[in-house]
DNA sequence: TCGTGTTTCTGGAGCGCTCCATTTTTATCC
DNA sequence: GGATAAAAATGGAGCGCTCCAGAAACACGA
């Protein structure tokens, strides 16, 4: 036994264990065909006894590749991640693929945003499943997509998102359908909020209504959902119908119905957008528009995956159609 | 220019450009003392100039620590990590260590367990922040705290966890302190939920009263939180207050209370635990127990920084003191 | 001016893998 | 049975850093 206690195993002890070259282990870790299924065994049977965990910095160093995709999130409270990286898992976990997820409270303390943290891990491509500026992406040369947005048209990152333009008019349409005609909008700051916005401005004004948009101080949660409401609900005592920009928001805007004691759906139809967790709670039962995150990653996954392959493909935009999802939150006036 | 076009800049590549060695560059990138001011500022202006990110897994490879710290999490609709992580966060990134989550969802293709993944990434310690098994401690020779869970007594593994019983027992003091006799309490799977039934039926035993639990089909989800809030409604009509195991629950148990017309608080007291995004919401302005998942997160920290120094030092337990947050969903009887 | 101590800087070795060119083994056919 | 092709296995080079021992530069008192 040449192995020295204390120290972990490497790709040698478990060569030697096996009696065969490290060479043949490498193959066996990545599951490369042409080994035989004696010496496969033998190495899996060795890399059980001793415990071995192969080494991803030297993997990473080594192959000039890390096989992860670094995902950038905004907000661990806006649920609507969860079903975007159960996509991408489910598209990039059987190719070998990793999926690591850059804290949004990222490391600022070592790096200048959080794909820097991305960059210096290697990862083979990253999805921005948040605003993204300019300066992310200064130092990447890596296949990026853009996830959920549609704001930046950023040269050579391909965008993948729900049309989130189509889906506020969804909303609007529901609504407009269950016979409301005074119908405010709840919204919030960023890319996907103004598009949706949009959508419902476009629907509105189609049918000769007039829009009413109240945006909260800040960005997209849940107490911006919750003055935007009162706001409106206070300005325009006459609205029969509130669609909020996301599930957090619309949440917002249930407490501002309560608050100012309007049933929900009796007196005041609501609707969210995501079908985030929270939308199919029984104390909301809220009817939403579903951006159908998990194929948003999914394809973002698959553009990735391509140009991966060859960096000249480019898919640049697709766009994922929203689905209305009715639950008990809104009902006919 | 000896840098090749298309290739990355490595710390060589900086150094050249900076006139300086490798080594010295290295002692810049690690903020390491005793590097003139002069030749710092000619590196760092070349690591800018060339865009120069340094590549972790060599810095890994070579150091033999990868200056990370992993996080195993179980599900991202719990909300009560968020502080946890931040906790983590503050105490760690002064000292230049990152925080890594590992996938809930984790890469089961590829390891066994999160901790495999995180242990192939050679974090340098491991904090766990779901039910601890056992097999996740097969292969882990670097120092791992369990957070929020006093389940398992793992030997030599530190744990940093809220007093849950106490809590438990703190949540339902208030409501008897509010007039409540028949108070029900809805409980989840897991250790936590456990401690947590525990110390509401010390506290309700103690006062003569008889406690009713009601345990959800699976484990501590808003439906499981739903379902098992209905049974005891149901069952027991004339309960006046519950304490639901988590603010999840207790938003399910929101739910449960209003389809079966008991309002909040005038006739039904709830309470949750967890102090999550949650329960701050204006439609639930809901009551609970502060589990200081920030202080939770900074014990754990020292905890791992503690042993990391020094093998030997163990903690063993540490308890943080939850606190009430009295909100609008509970009322004086 | 020179020695001595201190601060700053440097080159070499090596971390644990992957990749590639090459060698060895096995299978196939005449 | 031997030549040839195909499959399986191997050794060496090198990825980009950190760490360490030692060299160079500098400071200062005698």
């Amino acid at each position: 036994m040449t192995q020295e206690i204390g120290r972990r195993p490497n790709i040698y002890d478990v060569a030697s264990a096996a009696g065969v070259s490290k060479s043949l282990v490498s193959l066996v870790l990545r599951g490369a065909p042409g080994v035989s299924p004696a010496r496969r065994a033998a190495v899996e049977e060795a890399i059980e006894r001793l415990n071995y965990r192969p080494s991803r910095a030297a993997a990473t160093l080594a192959g000039n590749r890390s096989r992860t995709i670094g995902v950038v999130l905004d907000d661990y409270r806006n649920l609507w991640f969860v079903d975007l990286l159960a996509g991408l898992h489910d598209q990039l976990a059987p190719l070998g693929f990793r999926v690591a997820v850059a804290d949004p409270s990222f490391n600022a303390h070592l790096d200048r945003t959080p794909v820097d943290g991305l960059m210096s891990l290697r990862v083979d491509g990253i999805v921005i499943a948040t605003e993204p500026t300019e300066e992310m992406f200064a130092a990447v040369d890596v296949p990026v997509v853009v996830a959920g947005n549609r704001d930046m048209a950023v040269p050579g990152a391909d965008v993948v998102a729900n049309d989130d333009m189509m889906g506020g008019r969804l909303a609007t349409e529901h609504l407009i359908g269950l016979g409301h005609r005074e119908i405010g909008h709840v919204s919030g700051g960023g890319g996907a909020a103004r598009l949706r916005a949009q959508g419902y401005d476009t629907a509105m004004r189609e049918r000769g209504l007039r829009p009413h948009i109240a945006r909260g101080q800040g960005l997209t949660t849940e107490s911006d959902g919750y003055q935007a409401a009162l706001k409106l609900l206070d300005e325009s005592p006459s609205l029969t119908a509130i669609f909020a920009a996301n599930d957090t928001m619309a949440l917002g805007a249930a407490g501002a119905a309560r608050d100012r004691g309007r049933r929900i759906p009796e007196e005041l139809s609501l609707i969210g957008y995501d079908n985030s967790p929270l939308a199919s709670a029984n104390l909301l039962r809220l009817t939403t528009i579903d951006g159908r995150n998990a194929e948003v990653g999914a394809g973002a996954a698959k553009a990735l995956l391509n140009r991966m392959e060859d960096r000249a493909v480019q898919i640049g935009t697709m766009l994922v159609e929203p689905e209305l999802v009715i639950r008990a939150s809104t009902a006919a006036l």
